[in-house]
DNA sequence: GAAATATCGGACCTATTCAGTCCGACTTCC
DNA sequence: GGAAGTCGGACTGAATAGGTCCGATATTTC
């Protein structure tokens, strides 16, 4: 379907919001201003700060804040944080191969293909989301 | 998920296929060689078809051959008519909209990214698939 | 120390989409 | 008339996405 997951939008728009505002941000906050379901945006975030995207502090007075600049979050990076399997097709990720990867021809202009969206993705950072 | 459907896989499959044969092809000749579910690569050439991007032969000895050339078909155009929903998002088919257009920031370099992805698919050809 | 405000993390539910199947109708060649 | 094909719609099962719920933990404030 070639399409980009709620995921990934919600979790570029709260990116996109901790870099305009610089500190910290709660997810009541973000969730509220852009209309995103809490639960949902707290799961996001949190597997952002897994992946070391941003930093989390707890408590009264907690929430998020980037750990890295804007500049340098690429979108390739936030779509491997938030999900799991990019890729076009089941070769692409190369590893685990496909079934009919003999008889199919199609294999290595796909990689191609595949190539030139990740660096269609890569060149798109969370700076040029403002 | 940023993947492409099986749908479009299959149908990739046949086109270069039918490319590289020429003539008219069946169905069962072409899911037979690379293992494609009969009933699903029938409704797959069907929908080509209903595009005008092959035509179609019935009774015995009829099947289906490619209309254009191989260089005129591009990934966007089979794509077009194998899925409905294209778009890296909601808003990317921008006739649609969304109902967050107003307070969400993301969406102008979202449309750039669609562009971009799609450039992308428009240049690669059927031709490009042998 | 208690209460308020946060993140944390896992289980859960539901709707939608995808892949695949089934079957009856129609068309053409032999 | 029968075999070999496409045509078209309905249907199923499995996977995924999107969203919810809730209890636990950490930190600040009073
Ligand atoms: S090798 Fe061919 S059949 Fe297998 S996933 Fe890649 S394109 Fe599809
Ligand atoms: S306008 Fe914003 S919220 Fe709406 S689909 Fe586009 S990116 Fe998503």
């Amino acid at each position: 379907m070639l399409r980009l997951s709620k995921r990934v939008e919600y979790g570029l728009m709260a990116l996109q919001h901790l870099a305009k505002r610089g500190g910290v941000s709660t997810v009541r906050e973000i969730s509220e201003e852009y209309h995103i379901s809490y639960d949902l945006l707290a799961k996001i975030l949190q597997d952002l700060k897994r992946d070391g995207l941003i930093d989390s502090y707890q408590g009264v007075r907690g929430g998020y804040a980037l750990m890295l600049t804007p500049q340098s979050i690429s979108l390739t990076r936030v779509v491997g944080a938030l999900e799991e399997d990019t890729g076009i097709m089941d070769c692409a990720t190369s590893a685990a191969g496909c079934s009919r990867s003999g008889t199919c021809s199609i294999e290595a202009p796909m990689h191609k293909l595949q190539a030139t969206i990740d660096k269609a993705l890569s060149s798109v950072t969370v700076a040029q989301l403002m």
